[in-house]
DNA sequence: GTTTTTTTTGAACAATTGTTCAGTTAATAT
DNA sequence: ATATTAACTGAACAATTGTTCAAAAAAAAC
């Protein structure tokens, strides 16, 4: 046997989709090209197709990616028990995730369009699993009377959306603190189903 | 004076508009072609460009107006003094304005960065005034002792962003009703203030 | 009916797009 | 050293991109 796979692979096409996320999230999918990412990688387009069979397969792997370590991630957790320090956890827990892969999260939502059907659905099953996680904390908080909420779905997408916001303006504005803005936010979410 | 300017482009430019909207919406910006915009107009591409210096124009025009139009409507309300029914208003009109107008949500966030500096920093500027509408809400509120809230700027973020999030599934789970959104949000919104 | 002006066409422009692939380079195992 | 195979180049492909403009068509004013 002479060269073993992945002797170069394995550097070479983690550093191709770390290229294209930045690209992703500063231009936008559509705006970048093969030949942009090769270049900051420092190949020739060709051998992009070595790692990837084509150029939507980079887009995909990143979402996956994301979506599968945020779940990941929260599993590992050992979580309180009581559904309001469990409720200030997923705050502080998502704040956290998402203040810390700004791009990821940015091309998570603003590029699924550009997936074909297959790759959207896997996005969008991963996505209502982490929507469940809340909606499990709301509900459990309501069976056992600690918490007050006629529709938990809505109110967890409601609550989602209002956490995701956080991304659009953090970096802009270094006045508050991340520690602050996840007491603000516990606060808020706290209040809104109690 | 022969043929008076605009006796067709007043019908021609809106049409260019309305139908760039749509597919701006449907594929992103960077994904529709002035050829694709101009054949389903029913002109050649060069025919566009009678109506819009460039591309760009097409949606940023689309941006300002939505903006502007947004913050004309609500001007021209009559507003409730209470500030706990100003906020329930605010609420109410946010909602409805927003679901009316999916296409133009969508593009308002979702294609910012193809603007040039120049009208970025236009469409920054009406966003920070409809944003100050609400903040101005929360503030009043809690100078009359009727709200509770450190930071009335971060909160109203907080607000529109769980709000603006009524969008994305609203289509598609018909089980809830447009008035029962808007009492479910007015709820989580109070309690998140009071 | 003729003139004037608006509106549209149709073709062309150079640049860029995603993708393919035969051939070259380079690293590893023997 | 040699054989083997992974990794990459470089050029080519056809298709599409935004934009320009002289010429034609169409509508309105006289």
């Amino acid at each position: 046997m002479a060269r073993t796979l992945g002797s170069y692979a394995k550097l070479t096409k983690p550093k191709i989709s770390e290229i294209a996320l930045h690209l992703f999230a500063e231009r936008g999918y559509a705006a970048v090209s093969m030949r942009q990412i090769a270049s900051k990688v420092g190949l020739q387009v060709g051998a992009l197709y070595n790692y990837f069979p084509d150029k939507q397969t980079i887009l995909s792997e990143l979402l996956i990616n994301h979506m599968e370590n945020l779940l990941q991630t929260w599993h590992r957790q050992t979580l309180p028990e009581k559904s309001d320090k469990l409720l200030e956890f997923f705050v502080d827990f998502h704040i956290d995730y998402h203040l810390n892969r700004p791009e990821e999260v940015f091309i998570a939502y603003m590029e699924l369009r550009n997936l074909n059907p297959d790759n959207f659905k896997k996005i969008e099953k991963l996505r209502n699993k982490y929507e469940l996680i809340l909606s499990k904390i709301l509900s459990d908080g309501v069976n056992k009377n600690l918490f007050t909420c006629e529709e938990t779905k809505i109110a967890s997408l409601a609550i989602i959306g209002m956490l995701k916001e956080v991304n659009t303006w953090y970096k802009k504005d270094g006045r508050i603190s991340v520690p602050e803005i996840k007491n603000i936010y516990q606060q808020i979410v706290l209040k809104a189903v109690t």
